[in-house]
DNA sequence: CGTCGGATCACCCAAACGGGTAAACAGGTG
DNA sequence: CACCTGTTTACCCGTTTGGGTGATCCGACG
């Protein structure tokens, strides 16, 4: 029906085998949807994204050991392109905000029947939120106005430097950050270096706090 | 493709006569969607939402008279079954914020494709909420005063390596943070290398920004 | 009483990092 | 035209990092 209909890749992180049934068996089956991984907690759920690189994860909330909160909290510090639908039984608010709060962007309600839970794990791909029926009301009023946007930062880098920062604060290494972007190593060093120098710092870790901080990376 | 397309009915809300004509236009032929009236401003949207009791309202924000705001409010007091799906050209934050708590159940920025939209209206005429890409991360962080602190973080990292952490954030080398902690840098590399799996990350900046990100920082 | 996690230290080694220095070329500004 | 900023590459060299593997001590938990 639309153009979102893209294949997209899945990781099901769940503690439960029979959820990780129920879920692959509907998804695989009823669009097209691939899912290239299956996790029992947490920790392997961060794991399995990291080697993976799915488009998706359905996270289930309550797991033994790193439960789907951290673990969502994990995978969009260290992939905030990387989609995450949070899968619970609860209706519980404190839970929904700590699960949204966390980077999930999508919220569904287990049980509801599969057609929705597809449409937020398009809505969530697209980059987009999604928030079930049952909650939608109760969180949109939980809304709180609102924090400063502190700017004046544009200006200092150059683009190129602003992208070679971005990747640094996304953990990758010179070489790494090389192969991104088509440029010699050495090329990234001297990069790096102006970074530095503009920042005031005198390592990647401080320009990587820096650039989180202050709002210079997404 | 899915048992969300069925036949919806559209009331379209907007004082720019161009963008009525692109939204009848494009929705009325992209997906079956009936736009069943239209309206110039608040005021003749509320009566016209009345009159023909549409599945879903397409709100404009900034319309002279009775604004997209004043007009969700007072439809979802009459109608709570109604959906709004607002549409604006701006990202102001207080004003997403007005927007939502005022009952909307969407949020689109103006420009984007039209696809999303026609995703943007199916989900809200479920009854969920979405939020567009652009907005969604603002939105999702506004959600708590404070306190994300779930149990996932808290007994994670031993008091020892929440100290080494938060050395490593401030930029020090293993050397530095072993004269500061009195330790030697082969012990502070044995708690390095604890944070790093735990973090689930493989090098000092992941570690960095993921404990900034996460606020297992100060 | 054994075992397990935390805290503490040690050594090796390949890879990555950061400082210094230098240079080429593009584009825009005075 | 000369000048400057941004982009691109290169080399050297000492320091740091991170992975692997190991050890000791202690308190807690069963």
């Amino acid at each position: 029906m639309s153009t979102t209909d893209l294949p997209l890749t899945l990781l099901v992180v769940d503690d439960d085998p029979m959820m990780r049934l129920g879920l692959t068996a509907a998804l695989s089956q009823q669009a097209n949807f691939t899912i290239v991984g299956e996790a029992l907690d947490g920790r392997q759920g961060v794991e399995q994204a990291r080697g993976l690189n799915p488009d998706v994860v359905l996270m289930d909330v309550g797991m033994p050991g790193m439960d789907g909160i951290a673990a969502t909290q994990t995978i969009k510090a260290q992939f905030p392109d990387m989609r995450v639908v949070m899968l619970t039984s609860h209706t519980d608010e404190t839970e929904i905000i700590a699960a949204l709060s966390s980077g999930a962007d999508a919220y569904c309600i287990k049980g509801t029947d599969v057609e929705a839970l597809a449409n937020a794990i398009r809505v969530a791909a697209s980059g987009a939120a999604y928030l079930d029926p049952q909650i939608a009301q109760r969180v949109m009023q939980n809304l709180t106005p609102a924090r400063p946007k502190a700017e004046g930062n544009e200006g200092l880098l150059s683009d190129r430097e602003s992208e070679v920062l971005q990747l640094i604060v996304e953990g990758l290494s010179n070489t790494e950050i090389g192969q991104q972007l088509y440029l010699s190593p050495n090329t990234v060093k001297t990069y790096v270096k102006g970074i530095m120098n503009k920042l005031v710092v005198s390592d990647r870790v401080q320009a990587a706090v820096a650039a989180v901080r202050r709002g210079l990376v997404e």
